[in-house]
DNA sequence: GTATAGAATTGACATTTATCAATTGTTTAG
DNA sequence: CTAAACAATTGATAAATGTCAATTCTATAC
């Protein structure tokens, strides 16, 4: 059981929803309308011929094994990618030689769209475990919301909530104890299981500790000891990478939020036009 | 001499550039092929008749005075707005009633971009001293885009930009000690300053103090500990806001930073398609 | 199965930064 | 011009987090 990730669940969901069908790896080909991202994902609010345009320019490609690579630091920008299933780490490379994780990547999320603007990957991204993506090459996306209304706007939309979610990390990362940072990351992982329609009290992370301590700002052992303090405080159940949230009141206030991971309200607004 | 900001100089400027123009700040209306900022601004590489549409639906409005809010949180999104001269922040509010800086806010920069999404201004916008912008309305510039395609690459440009640089400011918020967060934003100011044609060496810090620690994530007493510092170890020349860069290449081995203040080649990838 | 490498945890200690308090300097309103 | 409010600095102390080191646990290769 090489796969025991974050997806383990999803992929038994799509098996169950088309069990009639070979998943043949190497040639994966599903159409946008049939995938169950589609609510999240570039194709939202786009209908039938449009659609099918789309869907012609998206690659899929084969599946990523765990700690291969997407695209690498300073690789020239063709295409953004979207996540179908596994997880994947973003992240730089800093002077002293060490790596810096910039975000992590579930299904239904964009990446690539922070290399646009110099036309260079800032960041490299490897997958955290067996991961696919559909590729989207970017002359030809721009050249389609050129005449697609609803996918200029899609796309707009799709990058404001990139910036939205990276002002909302920096807010956290700005300020906080480590105790609101850590008990913020599990719930904004938590929110969004819950908008891919995951259970979004129990769930696995695909990343490492050191991976999570990283992306924080704050040391392993911290990230560790933050893990044991949960536990005894009652707030979470930490099995490993299994996650179970006990408390979840509690861990807002701890993690000192307004509306970051509030769940009710969240997904409205994310499905809406 | 209520205006001592930041930009000081480039008033001069431009009051050197049309000394023979009675400026009117009741109803100034500044075609972009004048704006010094066009290159730095959705007009760029847009040419002729196609520059008259986009400046047909720019408004601009009256300036703001300092402490003047631009938008309050929570605010519906109608428009984006270009800085023209003077400087913002944006903050949010946290749950204990404290402000959280998000970012300030210089000539040729764009506020707004987060609300797409959701359709609601996720933090406010308030001027930091005498501050004029230009206002975009969203509508119309997403329509024109469609007609436009050059706009349209711009404006997703100009989007990317806005999550690189987030994205690097996360980079720091998330590793780095005080000192390091210090150097880095004044060298990120300093770069910005360049791009816009002023002296990247000295310059006017329009924001207090403790805008900066609370945008720092750090203590007031912090950061002004750490402008002793520098200035003991001949890094910089500080008096109160006006700030002069001694070392830079110093105070990048502090910040710890590949690229994000190498102020050599970000100009050029900065003005080329 | 067993050995080995890597990940996660725990403890002791050092360092950094926040907090509290007092002081000085600067801008604003009358 | 003067007083009052605000902003910035400095010092002393406490709290949080990082670092170093040892140990336990887990997964992988043979």
């Amino acid at each position: 059981m090489t796969d025991t990730g974050i997806f383990m669940q999803q992929k038994t969901q799509q098996n169950k929803l088309r069990h009639k069908k070979v998943v043949d790896f190497h040639s994966v080909k599903v159409a946008c309308k049939e995938c169950s991202l589609h609510q999240l994902c570039l194709p939202r609010s786009i209908n039938g011929a449009d659609l099918e345009k789309l869907d012609s320019i998206i690659e899929r490609k084969r599946p990523l094994k765990r700690n291969e690579h997407l695209f690498q630091v300073g690789a020239s920008f063709h295409s953004i990618y979207v996540v179908r299933s596994g997880s994947l780490k973003t992240y730089s490379p800093t002077v002293d030689g060490q790596e810096q994780v910039t975000g992590f990547h579930l299904p239904g999320e964009l990446l690539g769209l922070d290399a646009i603007g110099k036309g260079k990957h800032p960041c490299a991204a490897k997958a955290l475990e067996t991961t696919s993506v559909c590729e989207v090459p970017f002359e030809h996306l721009e050249g389609l919301a050129q005449e697609l209304p609803t996918l200029q706007h899609q796309l707009l939309r799709l990058m404001s909530k990139e910036i939205f979610d990276d002002q909302e990390l920096m807010l956290l990362l700005g300020k906080k104890t480590a105790e609101a940072r850590l008990s913020a990351f599990l719930l904004s992982i938590s929110l969004r299981f819950k908008q891919r329609g995951f259970s979004s009290v129990e769930f696995y992370l695909s990343m490492s500790r050191n991976d999570i301590a990283n992306y924080l700002g704050l040391a392993v052992e911290t990230v560790s000891r933050m893990f044991t303090r949960f536990q005894e405080d009652g707030l979470i159940e930490a099995e490993r990478k299994h996650i179970v949230i006990k408390d979840r009141d509690m861990m807002q206030q701890i993690a000192g939020m307004n509306e970051y991971c509030d769940d009710s309200q969240d997904d409205q607004t994310q499905l809406s036009v």
